[in-house]
DNA sequence: TCTGGGGTCCTAGGACCC
DNA sequence: TCTGGGGTCCTAGGACCC
């Protein structure tokens, strides 16, 4: 078994040493099955969801698909089809959305103890000892309780592989005749199936990749799983080949059942318009630096460099785009906010040009390590008692924000006006209640 | 007028060391 | 004037994902 790092195993002699079954759960047009799931009347009807900005369609029902709206589709220019057709348009809730994944991924630990939470919508499980059960009327059960459970329609793909898995999720979802699951598991149906899939949408294989595959006269999955192995080695890298070994039934993925911890922590913002204030500038990047730092201690993780980012319009005329990025570190690896900001401005002092119109920044933590083993600094011995204090105010600090609401309790550096959580950096003109995680915000139901 | 946010992995090339 | 061979670490950029 020759292995190529902590996630991937790829062995064409001796692969796994037992057949594995994996399935992949997928919700049907998640944010949207989200919404509707409090608003009933959005069944049947036409429904997208706008990304954080109210700046694209990130989610579409079926029949805003069947309309022709692209995924990714900037707003203002689908707000001719948007009238005509009398789509129902809506901003992000992510508070909402997650809390629905929480509940359908729970519901799903059910089914099988060995699951992969794979992202907000989807899970891989592995069904390894259910054969005799029938793979795909299990399929179905899942399929079918999880909508019972929590309002949310999914569909299941089954296969000896992850990505074989998708391409049959993919199937699941589109066949009607398949009940919302279906199973890849001989080779007549592997290539009946791979025949009818584009090349580009095999899971792995992006738009790059697809373009030059395309340029060599491979057009669908199959011709792709009939490539020679080492001509796709060479051009596509080691992913490239695992995607085509996974392709032809050799597991090269393994189910990831326990969520490795984060290397990277992100928070960026678009601007609702264009800011030029160093001030409006500082405080933003204080409040994600604020935002980032809560990260990481909800992780238990700590940085050791933080990296602040700030651009102007990438649409904007040629040669006009201007993108600034800089970093600091705190004494030494830390979750404090106040350690956080600090390195954050002293970054942010060599990002920021004036007279510039950003439109855009963010903060990265980089070097993340967990809390319990930070490597701690020679020239600064640590100070217990006062490692201590910052613990506990960060401790109390959490607290409060988590029963007040996120920024009832903010470092000055973030502004003292509102203006920057609402004004500056979010419109969101039509984001629904959050009925499941703000009292304030629950349904009401009449009698 | 208006174009998301947050992640991962792999590879090539340079710096540096012996 | 001549100017090896290898290892490791880091970074930037390119590809991908949801």
């Amino acid at each position: 078994m020759c292995s190529l790092g902590r996630r991937y195993r790829i062995d064409t002699a001796v692969y796994l040493p037992m057949r594995q079954v994996f399935a992949l759960v997928d919700c049907n047009n998640f944010f949207v099955s989200c919404e509707r799931v409090f608003a009933p009347w959005l069944e049947g009807r036409p429904v997208v969801v706008l990304s954080n900005n109210d700046g694209c369609i990130i989610a579409r029902s079926n029949e805003a698909k069947a309309l022709g709206i692209a995924m990714g589709e900037p707003l203002f220019k689908a707000h001719a089809e948007i009238r005509r057709h009398g789509i129902e348009v809506y901003s992000s809730n992510y508070p909402l959305y997650g809390d629905m994944s929480a509940r359908v991924m729970n519901a799903l630990q059910a089914f099988t103890p060995d699951i992969e939470l794979y992202s907000i919508d989807e899970a891989f499980l592995s069904l390894a000892g259910f054969e005799k059960r029938g793979l795909t009327s299990y399929g179905r059960d899942i399929r079918t309780a999880v909508r019972r459970w929590t309002g949310i329609p999914v569909s299941v793909g089954i296969a000896e592989t992850k990505t074989l898995a998708k391409i049959a999720g993919h199937i699941a979802k589109k066949s009607p005749d398949a009940g919302g699951a279906f199973t890849i598991d001989d080779e007549a149906t592997r290539r009946r199936v791979l025949a009818k899939i584009p090349v580009g949408d095999i899971w792995g294989i992006g738009r790059r990749w697809a373009k030059m595959l395309n340029a060599h006269a491979i057009e669908t999955a199959l011709d792709f799983h009939d490539t020679p192995e080492t001509w796709v080695r060479k051009r596509m890298g080691v992913t490239g080949a695992r995607t085509l070994l996974e392709l032809r039934g050799v597991a090269c993925l393994d189910l990831e059942n326990q969520t490795p911890d984060k290397q990277t922590i992100r928070v960026s913002r678009s601007f609702a318009s264009p800011v030029e204030s160093r001030r409006v500038m500082r405080e933003s990047v204080a409040a994600f630096a604020a935002r980032a730092a809560e990260k990481l201690r909800r992780d238990g993780l700590v940085c050791e460099v933080i990296n602040v980012f700030a651009a102007t319009n990438r649409f904007g005329p040629k040669g006009d785009y201007y993108r600034g990025t800089a970093s600091a570190a705190p004494p030494a690896p830390s979750n404090h906010t106040a350690d956080i900001t600090r390195a954050a401005m002293a970054a942010f002092e060599r990002v920021y040009r004036p007279g510039q119109q950003f439109k855009g920044a963010g903060v990265m933590m980089l070097g993340l390590a967990r809390a319990e083993n930070v490597q701690t600094n020679l020239f600064a011995p640590p100070d217990a008692a006062a490692d201590e204090r910052k613990q506990r105010l960060m401790n109390a600090f959490d607290a409060v924000n988590a029963k007040i609401g996120r920024g009832a309790v903010r470092y000055g550096a973030t502004g003292v006006a509102e203006r920057g959580r609402r004004g500056v950096y979010t419109v969101q003109n039509r984001r629904s209640p959050r009925y499941t995680t703000s009292w304030s915000e629950l349904p009401i139901v009449r009698a």
